[in-house]
DNA sequence: TTGATTATACGAATATGTTCGTACATTTGA
DNA sequence: TCAAATGTACGAACATATTCGTATAATCAA
């Protein structure tokens, strides 16, 4: 119950994305990598800063241009998320969460197959 | 785009919940649905008084006790905030959504062979 | 009839998230 | 060396969501 029980905002979870992907990061590089023409470094800054604060992210201060890395477990992260939205959205139904998404046009079918495949291995249990 | 580019809050995602089931709703009906011990009957009212500026709530107000219908759609609104949820916090991927969704407990069996039977359908198509 | 109940309207307080300006320190390169 | 570039810290402005208090009107019941 210590670490998790927090949930990222919209901001915070673009820049947990990106120390999900590359680990190791400065301000800098996240900027980058969002590159987002509407909003200015300090932006990034001030949100990471925060972050830190409420424990998401660590960093290593020892030089100048600190380097951070997150915290908090993407999938649990994830899974709290969803867990959310199938009870605010979508009245307790997982089922329904998902056939909505892959109603979707981003599922191809690869990914339909993929589903089929987990949906297999689940069932072997 | 018109009528649906809107993306509810929170505490407007509750009330469009018990819109959507109920059809037609007074306030009170709405709040006591929601039976929210932790706030007030003006609460609800105001949210809903602001959901209504906002275009996506109907009301009828010609007796005293207003009436009050969803007037945006359900799968519509749905769709919004998963497609939303797949590129915020999945990185574009709505099979890992989907997977996240499923690995959940409160995915359950017949849930799952709803899931199957609808997988079944899209590829028939 | 008239006091209690129930309703809406609305302003304001509070909370939270996002954005930026600016001060100040460190590093770099001409 | 020292000016420019790059970095952090931090306060403040701004936006939005949530909550409630209170005024006022309508309805109800004894």
């Amino acid at each position: 119950m210590s670490s998790n029980n927090i949930k990222p905002t919209e901001g915070e979870m673009e820049i947990l994305q990106v120390l999900w992907k590359k680990g190791h990061c400065t301000v800098r590089e996240v900027h980058e990598d969002l590159n987002k023409k509407d909003s200015g470094y300090t932006t990034t800054l001030k949100l990471m800063q925060i972050m830190h604060e409420k424990g998401m992210v660590d960093r290593d201060t020892s030089s100048k241009t600190h380097v951070y890395r997150a915290l908090i477990n993407r999938e649990k992260t994830q899974q709290q998320l969803v867990n959310k939205m199938i009870d605010n959205v979508f009245n307790g139904s997982a089922a329904r969460l998902v056939m909505q998404a892959l109603g979707n046009k981003t599922a191809s079918k690869e990914e339909i197959d993929l589903i089929k495949e987990y949906l297999n291995k689940l069932e072997n249990k």
